[in-house]
RNA sequence: GGCCCGUUCUUCCAGUGGUUCAGGAAACUGGCCCCUCAAGCCGGUAACGCGGGUUCAAAUCCCGCACGGGUCACCA
């Protein structure tokens, strides 16, 4: 619906008022509105518009008219009267309209105003309940006189609480992005955005961004994971629960057990949801999840089956590592050419460089996994066990190295998937191309 | 500043006068497990803003204070 399009509607809501007395004309010009506020705030009075255009008469009128000076429609607040609303949050909640300044209903323009428009709106549709953020509770005031002025039946209102910034008491808003950036909840989000969407050619945190709906959907959170966040902020169903699918919140919701005080929203528990509702999903649905995000950074062609099976595979073995789609991002080495294989520096030294007898351990162990049949994880886990019996070492001894030189990196999924994934050949491959990157040994 | 709203562990919630020396989850932390990182399992730390009432009994009701927030447009 467009205002626009309801014009007739204020229109006529208006004139009722004004053939009432509940409305007037004002033809005082805003310089002069503005010049009585600043007086009544030197002189820290609250301030109440003067309704000089009220002494008008109808002759009055009609020559300013025929003058062409122009004028708003105010509505007249009673102000020996008190407003009051059974807020289906906040209980009774009441204003002194001996305090409230006339608000315009309809611009010189002879377009309205929004808490007019409203009104008009919720009675001619029948809305029944306003819920909608604390922020507006103010409002009410207006909008709760004018239901009566135009004789409604006023809807149920509710003020929810709005949503604070991790650690704050304020409002979760777009404008405090900069300061946000260094909070300290939300930093790993940022940080996490500058990794991820430059990878995916969207960007970084500057474009996109923890207090942006579309930064949780290219980052690859679940709605579910989202929804379930945002459910328990707020509101909780009992005592105990916290995983709730959409299902369950729209069969328990209700306004009674809405909190009063604004929550901020918590990025380590979204993590937690998402998690397990990530956890939740089938395989098919996760590799269908992930295969955009390879593909949009160009790690994966277009999709087919065996393609489809080894990226099944991967996330099997990431399985609860896997907590955002975009996550699949961190596991390139097995989408990746042998000879592009990246190293982890660190881990490269650690593992390859200064351990003494790495080199020669895996030089062995290279050889041996031309037997390993099937070459399957459990076989590879049983060859590796005899392997560190055989020759009389800790098993910490030889599986770093093999991790290092295969995967490119000191932590990662469970070893022996990683090497059932990658296949003999690639396994083979890798383990040569990292011992030829060390110095010569005699 | 006026008006309005709010105030239970670090965070999000439970609690509507006694079954609560306050319960759950996240975080943190100790342990187990373990090829890394996670996960999982077992355990731990941790709160009723302050002051007055009312009552046999108050986190729960009343009053005041403090603190925090929202809102004060010819925006929505």
């Amino acid at each position: 619906y467009y205002q626009s399009q309801r014009k007739d509607l204020y229109k006529a809501a208006v004139d009722r008022l004004l053939a009432e007395g509940k409305a007037f004309r004002d033809y005082d010009p805003p310089e002069l509105m503005q010049a009585d506020r600043a007086a009544a705030e030197a002189a820290k009075q609250p301030f109440l518009n003067i309704r000089r255009s009220l002494d008008l008469t109808d002759a009055d009128r009609a020559r300013l008219d025929a003058e062409g000076k122009p004028h708003v429609v105010r509505f007249l607040i009673p102000r020996d009267q008190k407003v009051a609303i059974d807020d289906a949050v906040r209980g009774h909640v009441e204003w002194d309209g001996a305090l409230m300044p006339d608000p315009v209903i309809m611009r010189s323009n002879g377009t309205f105003l929004y808490n007019f428009a409203t009104v008009v709106d919720d009675a001619q549709m029948e809305i029944t309940h306003v819920i909608r953020a604390e922020e507006h509770l103010t409002n009410t005031a207006v909008q709760a006189l004018l239901h009566q002025a135009l004789g409604n039946t006023p809807p149920v209102f509710a003020h929810i609480p709005f949503i604070t910034s991790p650690g704050s008491t304020k409002k979760l808003s777009k404008r405090d992005v900069d300061k946000l950036r260094n909070s300290p909840q939300l930093k790993k989000m940022f940080d996490r955005a500058d990794e991820v969407f430059p990878q995916l050619g969207l960007g970084d945190s500057k474009t996109l961004n923890p207090v942006m709906v579309e930064y949780y959907e290219r980052m690859g959170y679940l709605p579910s994971g989202i929804l379930n966040a945002l459910s328990r902020l707020g509101w909780s169903l009992d005592d105990k629960t916290e995983i709730m699918s959409l299902d369950t919140v729209i069969q328990n919701f209700s306004l009674d057990r809405i909190v009063k005080a604004p929550a901020g929203l918590d990025p380590e528990k979204l993590q937690s949801y998402q998690q397990h509702w990530m956890n939740q999903l089938p395989l098919e649905d996760k590799v269908a999840g992930c295969l955009p995000f390879l593909q949009q950074a160009g790690l994966v062609a277009d999709a087919d089956d065996a393609l489809r099976g080894l990226v099944g595979k991967v996330i099997a073995a990431i399985g609860d590592r896997l907590r955002v789609f975009s996550d699949i991002l961190d596991y390139k080495e097995f989408f990746v050419s042998d000879d592009k294989l990246a190293y982890d520096e660190k881990a490269f030294t650690q593992r390859l460089r200064d351990a003494a007898e790495a080199p020669g351990l895996l030089r062995l162990l290279s050889e041996k996994l031309a037997t390993v049949e099937p070459f399957d994880a459990p076989t590879l886990d049983a060859m590796v066990h005899q392997f560190v019996e055989a020759n009389g070492i800790k098993i910490a001894q030889i599986v770093h190295a093999v991790r290092i030189s295969t995967t490119g990196r000191g932590v990662g999924v469970g070893l022996f998937d990683a090497l059932a994934i990658l296949g003999r050949d690639r396994c083979q491959a890798r383990i040569a191309r990292a011992l030829s990157l060390l110095p010569a040994q005699s």
